[in-house]
DNA sequence: AACTGATTTAGAACAATTCTTGATCTCATT
DNA sequence: AATGAGATCAAGAATTGTTCTAAATCAGTT
């Protein structure tokens, strides 16, 4: 597993220590762009870690948020979910086969909000059916 | 505390019954219209109702949901919020006092979705400061 | 090599929610 | 009014996802 130079300079820039377990979990986390939640990072990461803890897992997810090189993905009120999709989006959330997909987020401009409001983060979130449960459904 | 005939009428084409706690339960919500999550239902509704427990709050709340009287609101994945404001709307979330603000929802043509995704529902929350803080925040 | 502070680990603690069980209530039928 | 069936309620236990705590380990610096 390598990760590119636009990362670890990303890491570097924002003081965050490179260590093996950060690295793992970002790693895995770039591998398999399925928006894990902490606990099935948790299951991957110890294959190749076996004696890394959950707690880890966390703290590593925390670290990598506040340097803005992982996002947090809620749908309801379920387990959190990361991804390492560093684009503005939003998400899109199958009630069938559960997955979820990136979407591209809607433009500012269409919140028209009373005047004084002032937005810092957008948070969308979809649900309904993906293309292949929409297609197989019918 | 008097229900609009309206609202009686949605729970009976519901076949949900009206109990004395479900019927406290949206007249707390019907009364302060500030998202107050299960718990916080829980201290206003046993004022009226001294013996209900928690777990009605939440039963209630369910089966007020479930016919559509009300909403629940996720801000990240802080406790559920829960509202009986029935227009389409989504939610301001206020990072410096904290309050939920309604604001209308953005038009549906602008999610640019991919072909094959059909949405069901929308969930869009906003984040940053509401008129009052930002006016005094300056 | 010793020191300092950051990081990791394991498990306890926590908060929100759901589940379980037995008691109570409601309504329809007599 | 009494009965029975099913819905609802209350209390607390259980569950789940997450955070906290404390001790052990590690990385980089003197």
């Amino acid at each position: 597993m390598k990760l590119s130079s636009d990362i670890t300079q990303h890491l570097a820039a924002s003081g965050i220590r490179l260590t093996k377990q950060r690295e793992q979990v970002l790693g895995v986390l770039l591998q398999k762009r399925d928006h894990p939640t902490a606990g099935e990072l948790f299951l991957r990461v110890r294959r190749h870690v076996p004696s890394i803890s959950l707690a880890t897992i966390y703290n590593s997810l925390e670290a990598l948020v506040d340097c803005g090189l992982v996002k947090q993905v809620h749908v309801d009120r379920a387990a959190t979910r990361f991804c390492a999709n560093l684009m503005n989006h939003s998400h899109f959330y199958c009630n069938h086969c559960g997955t979820v997909s990136d979407i591209s987020v809607p433009r500012d401009s269409s919140w028209n909000l009373p005047p004084g409001f002032v937005v810092t983060q957008a948070d969308v979130s979809l649900r309904g059916a993906c293309p292949n449960c929409s297609k197989n459904s019918l």
